[in-house]
DNA sequence: CGCTATAATGACCATACGGTCAATAGTCTA
DNA sequence: TAGACTATTGACCGTATGGTCATTATAGCG
């Protein structure tokens, strides 16, 4: 029983060198933000922390200017920039690139804190998410995008919106693997590297076959009686 | 001016039948929260349904009372029952019958209500995700698991792992539209029926290949092979 | 029209929130 | 060890929240 720390009464009162400080309470903000949503209480979060509220209003002036720096610290420099270079790497296959970098992007962000603030940003309608995606479309769906046409023969200098589409469809199917694991909280795969490899050859398998117009036509939608 | 809302000044109270007016907070509070979330307040919302706060109270005992009712309005009676009969219609390809399903199930939930407060439910840790996505499990993937497989050339009485997260995956690229659209807020194509038969084109040319295992090593993408 | 049942309200309560500030107590140096 | 610097705190403020209740006013009826 002497631990000193929080749960067996009063934890002493610890003064620590303000960087050290500051990166606990953003470390913990991060966990905590991301698991009651961003509707979560300065009290709440200095309570988990072990420490006064008023402390946290002496790092950060208001409550807005932790958030920020919780995004700031999930999103920004997430991106490795390693990536870039296997993305654009022509001497390996799109094949072998792709199952690469995707089970690298997963391993990544396959965890509750990063997709749940991604998700909780959504909803409150920051600007931060519009910027990551664009950085997405920029480093990752065009280049895959413009890969595609080629191996469907096609040659031009900018993508489709088709390829466009379906190579976001890819893109999605990763993450929706993550917001069943962190948001809806089912049972899914560990097994990353085989999801990966599963959908990636479906893509490349399949994904060209959509572009040919000829085919697509050939399927009709006839629509059901329009009901309620 | 004469207009009796709220906007240039005092709406006058006004009496309605009790179940016209529960249809109403309801609807308004379907639309509220979609927006703001579920911390959202009531007395927010009361004044956007140009009524007190307090009558809230009187038809729902507490705000919890009211969100449970907002769930119940969205997701159950949800399901349009016609599409059992769709899914399971053998004398339709199934090509034919995915094209019709999505079309349709996205129109349903292609709307920010659905939506959001579907991925707020998640958040909050709601058992209602869950529900749904047995539902949709037990009624959409396992089935398109199933026909998949057959599609492959196997035989089985159940769907195999791998078959179930193509079929995730399917569903996933659906979902991914809808929220790039109405929780990013990026701008997505709203050719519904073109961005359905894409990504069903792709699966049926796909996925059967990557339920292969000895197709996966066959791969090899060879860009840029100068002379071909 | 006058009466009544009850839909609707305003004022109120306890609590929890973001944010402030003077007081307190660790830690490091002389 | 004495002192000073400052990280840390408890108490406090104004506001907003979920929820209650006695009071008020409106639609329907005789």
């Amino acid at each position: 029983m002497q631990d000193d720390r929080q749960a067996s009464g009063q934890a002493k009162r610890k003064r620590l060198d303000p960087r050290q400080r500051e990166r606990e309470i953003v470390e913990g903000a991060v966990l905590y933000f991301s698991e009651v949503g961003f509707s979560g209480s300065m009290r709440d979060l200095a309570a988990r922390l072990g420490i006064s509220h008023a402390l946290l209003f002496r790092y950060f002036p208001t409550k807005e200017a932790l958030v920020d720096r919780v995004y700031e610290r999930l999103f920004l420099s997430r991106w490795n920039p390693a990536w870039d270079a296997l993305l654009d790497d022509r001497s390996v296959s799109l094949s072998e690139r792709l199952m690469r970098f995707y089970a690298q992007y997963l391993a990544a962000i396959d965890n509750p804190a990063w997709v749940r603030t991604f998700v909780y940003a959504g909803l409150a309608g920051f600007n931060i998410n519009q910027r990551y995606l664009k950085l997405i479309e920029r480093k990752v769906i065009a280049p895959v995008a413009r890969d595609l046409e080629k191996l469907a023969g096609r040659h031009g200098p900018a993508a489709s919106e088709k390829a466009l589409e379906l190579s976001w469809g890819l893109h999605g199917e990763v993450f929706y693997l993550a917001i069943r694991r962190w948001i809806y909280g089912t049972r899914v795969t560990t097994d990353v590297e085989g999801f990966v490899a599963l959908i990636v050859t479906k893509f490349l398998e399949g994904a060209p076959a959509a572009l040919q117009p000829v085919r697509r036509a050939r399927i009709r939608a006839s629509p059901l009686t329009p009901g309620s």
